[in-house]
DNA sequence: TCCTTTTGATACCTTTGAGGTATGGAGGCT
DNA sequence: AGCCTCCATACCTCAAAGGTATCAAAAGGA
């Protein structure tokens, strides 16, 4: 048996005429006639009295009838569900961010998935860079957003967003009042810093830079969160952050460019090889719309 | 798309292997790679991800496999559900009879009918023949027993039992005494008898049988029911009834066979036409099993 | 690293069966 | 009675399902 034949049984049945039936399956009058007798050979017993003029159905007939109609409907329903589901309409996206990407473009970007993709299951972490990276290997996150470069022929990653490094240092700081900055005039400096093990890449791209200026940087803090900002505003020692930061007003840190400007990549990464559409969705909708600064025009 | 499709995709994703699949399948493993591509075809996405050596299914492929175990039951069991209708094991028989069949083989036959049809809903209406055979034709009634002649081409009967009348008579007659009886000898004895409204064809039999013997009866009483009998006993005169009635055994009541052993036919009528597996069934059981007296033995 | 094994895809052929046309035959209406 | 309607049958064509042989790529082992 195929779903022809309960097409065609279904059509037969609401037109209780072959003829007409055919007409609107688009086929030739005996070609059904033939379909349906051999569907009742197959099942064994008849679905239409034929003994009249007008054919009816019989009981078993009826009760095929039912059954019939529910099956194709299944199909146009599971149809219509899987290619949902291949469309990144359904499903779920486990979203990880670095805290300093709360104060940015996140926000707007669920935001805009959100409206996208309403039936998506939308869950967010806030992870380290290290954090997700593991998280995303063990597939409990199916996309991150990291920072620097990252080498793992496991994760595949995308660079969206590049943005310029900042020195941070407290409002009172003697050189506060410059413009710009040269990195080696803060050589003595003490600095704070991310904590290494949370983000690696970053960190040791933070050192190469201080020794392409000539020193090893005093780490006199290694924080374990965003609050670098405070320790800088107390005083503790100055700091060299994503231009993002910005986003946190605070009237006690001041942010300055510096020489050579150097950036950083907030880089999309997930899984190798996933092929969930949902993730694909997500990594699109960020392709078209990008991480926006919030204070930043579209 | 056709279930062919779907029973080859439920295979490849229980197998996630297309040999294995074709195997259980009883095909090759060519056609099956074939069927499932065109299948991912006409859906629009795939359904495996055969990016790796162990292939895998895509998260919309996994949606579309519940659909389609869900839809291939449905099948299943639309075919059980309508061949049992087809075998008279589901439905409903509504069931007439007069008051006359109670005492008789009834009660066994509605017991052996439950038995073996125990998902046929059973209805049992006592009625007098006229009832019966207004209520075959306007379908409230799928079967009724009904004695005598019938000649209505709306209606097809069959003989399912023939018995022989007897002579009802008070147990102090006079002729009680008389093991055989000639009906002749009873011309100018009041009779009791059904009233013929309520079963015309038996009624005119009894004339008919009475006009042989050479007289009219003259008819005293015509009882509505089965209380023929009590009026019988009561002395309000005799009366031939099918033997069957013997099974009302009365002290005060004597049966005797008559000359010429005229006998009557207890008929099962349906609608002409009647497809009805039930109805079908219900009369088969019944050639089958016959309609005996309680104490007779099968 | 290279070879083997496993496994899915491709190319090409065979055969089944779905659909088309022409026609027969039976029930129902005038 | 005769026609009309409607389903079934006979026969043909062709699309497509299934088979065989083979290739290509990935995983695993020496």
């Amino acid at each position: 048996m195929e779903l022809r034949h309960l097409r065609y049984f279904v059509a037969v049945a609401e037109e209780l005429n072959f003829g007409r039936a055919s007409a609107r399956l688009g086929i030739a009058q005996p070609p059904l006639s033939r379909q349906i007798q051999r569907l009742e050979a197959e099942l064994g017993f008849s679905l239409f009295d034929r003994s009249k003029r007008r054919i009816e159905l019989t009981s078993a007939g009826a009760v095929f009838l039912g059954h019939a109609r529910g099956v194709l409907e299944n199909v146009e329903l599971g149809v219509r569900e899987a290619r949902r589901t291949s469309a990144g309409e359904r499903g779920r996206v486990a979203v990880g961010y670095p805290s300093s990407l709360a104060y940015t473009g996140l926000v707007g970007l669920l935001r805009a998935f959100r409206l996208e993709f309403p039936d998506v299951e939308l869950t967010v972490r806030e992870l380290s860079m290290t954090g997700q990276i593991e998280a995303i290997k063990s597939g409990q996150l199916d996309v991150g957003f990291i920072r620097g470069p990252l080498s793992d022929k496991s994760i595949a990653v995308e660079c969206v967003r590049r943005e310029p490094l900042v020195i941070a240092l407290p409002a009172d700081h003697p050189l506060a009042g410059h413009a710009r900055l040269k990195l080696e005039k803060l050589a003595s400096e003490p600095f704070v810093f991310f904590s290494r093990p949370r983000a690696p890449a970053f960190f040791d791209l933070l050192v190469a830079l201080c020794q392409k200026a000539g020193f090893s940087p005093r780490i006199l803090q290694e924080a374990p969160q965003v609050d670098i900002l405070s320790l800088v505003a107390a005083g503790f020692g100055i700091s060299i952050l994503p231009a993002s930061v910005r986003e946190i007003r605070r009237a006690d840190v001041v942010f300055r460019p510096f020489a050579g400007a150097p950036s950083t990549e907030l880089l999309l990464a997930w899984r190798t090889g996933d092929t969930s559409p949902s993730r694909q969705a997500f990594v699109n909708l960020v392709r078209r719309v990008g991480v926006r600064l919030e204070t930043e025009e579209p």
